[in-house]
DNA sequence: TCTTTGACAATCC
DNA sequence: TGGATTGCCAAAG
């Protein structure tokens, strides 16, 4: 809460950059905390990520936060929906196949915005 | 090979 | 105001 923009560098919001990379995930397709945090040069800052996604509700703009799980491409941020089964019919809405709060073909689903956006 | 610890940013109480 | 916590991942032991 101490937003000490007085420095040279630009702290720019990290949850602006994440909720940004997160829009740019095409429907239909999946990505991790991890291959977002480290698209943003943060290898160890997934963690941070993930709390950018606590707080997507809060951004002013849509984030599909459903297009993101963890590196197991397990749906860990489904309990944090309105509903529980919310997240997972909002994937097979758009063609994700997912059963056991696991997204099924994952790897093929999988959407790296560093090889993507290249 | 499996287990454990380190890491980054922001919010809540 | 500060410490603990959070939708976690990667590397070291």
């Amino acid at each position: 809460m101490k937003p000490t923009a007085s420095n040279g560098s630009e702290p720019r919001n990290f949850f602006q950059d994440v909720h940004e990379v997160v829009r740019l995930i095409p429907p239909g397709r999946v990505s991790t905390y991890g291959t977002i945090a480290h698209y943003l040069g943060a290898r160890h800052g997934a963690r941070t990520v993930g709390y950018a996604m606590l707080a997507a509700h809060t951004a002013e703009q849509y984030v599909p936060a459903h297009r993101v799980v963890n590196r197991l491409g397990h749906l860990t941020g489904r309990l944090h929906y309105t509903s529980p089964t919310a997240m997972q019919e909002a994937l097979e809405a758009e063609g994700v196949r997912v059963e056991e709060d696991r997204v099924l073909d994952f790897a093929k689903l999988f959407w790296d915005p560093a090889v993507e956006l290249a």
